[in-house]
DNA sequence: GCAAGGTC
């Protein structure tokens, strides 16, 4: 039996697909594909299904050194149970193997890995294909010319794995024992992360001691044939034109020189085209660029992308390369769109081009092509509006890298009044070209009238415009990731995943994101102990290292062990500056916690975690004081900058996913309740009185006084912020029903004939009031709707999916947990037994 | 429980 191993499922299916010539059926094996023809099998992995660790008995941090790790073990042990057995017991069986992972470093390691269980098992022969797209002719080649694993390039991927394990765990050891920071909470640094968080810090830092320096612009408002344009003032500046004048009294003489004419005279016209290039295609960080100018986070597109790829409609979102493979044929793909009622015309009109060619970017590699659109077009109604907003842009992007460039005209104005320069720059779009496929990069026009030299242009307004340069831009999500690839730090398919782990480990917060004073802590003892691990040199270092290792030219353990010397200097410095570093830590996570003085006894009020693990504000003078205040009980809370100014309290945001929300002052939050009265509106369902029998009591006041029933449901105004509508014999009756956390609540006249209660609205007197209903009616629709959202958390389960199993009555995680996985298989088109059985498995865990 | 890199 021959044995083929690719790095995912997908690769797997795909590979099967073609060397069988359609007949490979699958099966599943401990949850693991396998595809099977003839004497072939094959089985995919899912990336490394092995990882680097430490012997167990470095597990306990407070009983061991963090330099210990320096030059502790480094083994490697199954992380997929289930893949490896799987792997194992079909390598058992086979005459011989075939490495077929991806087509770069990591992917000869992750092959390598594959060959070492192997090796477990028995000593047949394994081999390895490598092929830069998954084509026929491509695979076919490469089956046919099967070569050896390059074990140098596989080691130069071991050698970063260790490297990256024994600087990031005894560091981050070292700060989190040194800072008491043994919980959730531990104090990480790594190769990647901080230097990453150092961009950040250091933006900020400039930002901090930026100086603002006064300047001023004029314009001036010419007038031809009743067309009015602007022109801006500008100067000689040491042979080089400026704009801004840096001293008022000179920007006022130009003023007034200005105004005291009213007609300008036109010194000289130039006209010029410029093409303007279509852009190249999406690599990954290209693509997350793009999608964060329509709002996406780089999670959120990266997220949608791999959903839109997992549903066959777009090609691997994680790619380095910029060029299409050869074996694209361009038009026959635009020729897939055609028909469609969103693409059609576009791929008509780029299919009437003379010839079609592509744009290409600098890089080229061999594993994956750029992201474009396979050709399979979902309808809009498949997919929700995000993946649809997604999955278009993927596609105009293509549509625009064979579209023909575009063409400008620049014209350029100089004229004089009063003894003064003023200049206009028009531009006007005269080929719209790739423009009219792609509407996502700007193609905004300025209009300036066709003029001629020596003409008289009438002055109809002059502007003096005092301005301050501006400290420089925080980094927002994909800048930081497109300069995370300049500086060469993480990969396409880690970037994203790195700054969402700053994110959760509380350095950085909000969208441009701000470093956290623990983030600033960090980074300051980093730099004066371990510059190395907040400086890209290290991982420029560290390339470089590994070419060798891969050229053959170093090995494996030279480089590890001079990286390891490296670091027992680095601890050498440290040991006596722990305490020194753990108090400044401490004092930082403590600003990061701090909402402001304590109304009793002026100490500071610190968000803390009860012994139940629920937030709440206490003060620091604990236990002298103990003046609380509570916080609501979802989400994590975060400490914004924005003070309430009437007690001087920082505002509070808790992070919930996408519950997030902001929860303001929690004095002014507590004070609010305190001062509101619950409203009745109704009988409570669990212990009330309905009102049919109140009326067939009449007014027979001796059954109406009994106080174990006769409960009535009220909106109340807890502490903690949050509304509710609950039983007024609270705590004796708990029932309640939620409310939306902000906006006016009207009782209405209107009565829900099921429950008897009112029906309320939320904002009555805004521009867009929300109806909300009856209370417990909503309730209702509240559950089945996060019933569903609770099923989009599963892995591989986006809209599409949700939406075909919601009509095959799977609307929440119960009715999967009880769901029959051959049933549902069956009933669903694109879901398969094995997925069902993935999510059930996954809801287990 | 630490990193960064695959993968979903």
């Amino acid at each position: 039996m021959e044995l083929i191993i690719t790095e995912k499922d997908n690769a797997a299916r795909r590979i099967a697909e073609i060397l069988s010539e359609g007949s490979a059926t699958a099966e599943r094996r401990n949850g693991v594909n396998v595809y099977r023809w003839g004497d072939t099998r094959v089985v995919g992995l899912s990336g490394h299904v092995v990882g680097v660790d430490f012997p167990p008995e470095y597990n306990d941090w407070r009983d061991v050194e963090p330099a210990e790790l320096i030059d502790a073990e480094v083994t490697k042990e199954p992380t997929q149970e289930n893949i490896v057995t799987t792997l194992k017991t079909l390598s058992r069986r086979a005459d011989e193997a075939v490495v077929a992972t991806d087509y770069d470093r990591e992917g000869e390691l992750i092959g390598k890995e594959a060959y070492e269980l192997i090796r477990e098992e028995t000593d047949i022969p394994v081999s390895r294909v490598r092929f830069s797209s998954i084509t026929e002719r491509e695979v076919r080649n490469a089956f046919a010319d099967a070569e050896e694993i390059d074990f140098d390039l596989a080691a130069a991927g071991e050698a970063r794995q260790i490297i990256d394990l024994v600087w990031g765990a005894a560091l981050t050891r070292f700060l989190s024992l040194s800072a008491r920071q043994l919980g959730d909470d531990f104090i990480s640094v790594g190769r990647v992360q901080s230097p990453t968080l150092k961009l950040i810090v250091d933006r900020e830092r400039e930002i901090e001691a930026f100086d603002p320096e006064d300047y001023w612009e004029i314009f001036a408002d010419l007038q031809k044939n009743g067309s009015g344009f602007e022109a801006q003032y500008f100067y000689d500046d040491d042979g080089s034109e400026a704009e801004r004048v840096w001293n008022e009294a000179d920007a006022d003489a130009a003023y007034a020189d200005l105004t005291s004419v009213d007609a300008a005279t036109v010194t000289s016209v130039r006209r010029r085209t410029r093409t303007d290039s279509p852009p190249t295609p999406f690599n990954t960080t290209a693509f997350i660029s793009a999608a964060s100018s329509l709002g996406y986070s780089a999670q959120r597109a990266m997220s949608i992308a791999e959903e839109l790829y997992t549903a066959g409609y777009m090609t691997y979102p994680r790619t380095d390369n910029t060029v299409y493979p050869d074996d694209l044929e361009e038009d026959v793909l635009l020729d897939e769109f055609v028909g469609s009622p969103t693409f059609g015309e576009d791929a008509e009109s780029l299919l009437e081009q003379d010839d079609i060619v592509a744009t290409e970017g600098d890089e080229e590699t061999t594993d994956h092509p750029p992201i474009h659109p396979t050709g399979e077009i979902p309808s809009k109604a498949d997919i929700s509006e995000d993946e649809w907003e997604i999955y278009e842009l993927v596609v105009r992007r293509f549509f625009a890298t064979v579209a023909e460039a575009a063409t400008w005209e620049r014209l350029r104005v100089v004229s004089e009044a009063g003894g003064r320069s003023l200049k206009a720059n028009g531009k006007r779009l005269v080929e719209p070209g790739y423009h009219a496929v792609y509407p996502y990069s700007s193609a905004s026009e300025n209009h300036v009238p066709d003029v001629e030299e020596g003409e008289e242009l009438s002055i109809s307004e002059v502007r003096l415009d005092a301005k301050q340069t501006q400290p420089p831009r925080r980094y927002g999500q994909s800048r930081l990731i497109e300069t995370m690839e300049d500086l060469g730090l993480g990969t396409k398919a880690t970037r994203h995943n790195t700054l969402e782990k700053l994110y959760d480990r509380g350095y950085i917060e909000g969208d441009p994101p701000r470093p956290t004073a623990l983030a600033n802590a960090v980074v300051e003892a980093a730099e004066e102990f371990a510059d190395r691990v907040v400086s890209d040199d290290m991982t420029a270092q560290l390339e470089r290292d590994m070419t060798r290792i891969a050229n053959g030219e170093a090995t494996l353990e030279e480089v590890a062990d001079e990286s390891r010397e490296m670091l027992q200097e680095v601890f050498d410095e440290l040991a006596a500056s722990r305490e020194e570093i753990g108090e400044h830590l401490q004092e930082s996570l403590k600003a990061d916690k701090t909402l402001g003085p304590c109304p009793e006894c002026g100490e500071s009020m610190l968000v803390r975690r009860s012994r139940q693990g629920s937030y709440f504000v206490g003060c620091d003078g604990f236990p002298e004081c103990r003046n609380t205040l509570p916080l609501p009980s979802t989400g994590e809370p975060l400490v914004l900058d924005e003070t309430c100014e009437e007690h001087d309290m920082h505002h509070v945001k808790m992070l919930a996913g996408r519950d997030t929300f902001v929860h303001g002052c929690p004095r002014c939050e507590a004070e609010k309740a305190d001062e509101s009265d619950d409203e009745v509106i109704g009988p409570c369902p669990e212990c009330g009185v309905a009102p049919a029998e109140q009326r067939d009591e009449g007014g027979d006041a001796a059954e109406g006084g009994d106080a174990e029933e006769g409960g009535e449901l009220a909106i109340k105004h807890l502490r903690s912020g949050s509304r509710l509508v609950g039983c007024t014999r609270y705590p004796d009756c708990d029932y309640s029903l939620p409310l939306p956390r902000n906006g006016d609540i009207e009782v209405t006249e209107e009565f829900c004939e099921e429950h008897d209660l009112p029906e309320l609205v939320v904002d009555p007197d805004s521009d867009d009031p929300w109806e909300l209903g009856c209370p417990i009616c909503n309730f209702e629709e509240y559950q089945a709707r996060n019933a569903v959202e609770d099923l989009e958390d599963l892995n591989g389960i986006g809209a599409a999916t949700a939406d075909k199993l919601a009509a095959a009555g799977i609307e929440s995680l119960e009715d999967l947990r009880a769901a029959d996985p051959d049933g549902i298989a069956a009933e669903v088109q694109g879901v398969s037994a094995g997925q069902v059985q993935d999510w059930q498995s996954e809801l287990e865990a």
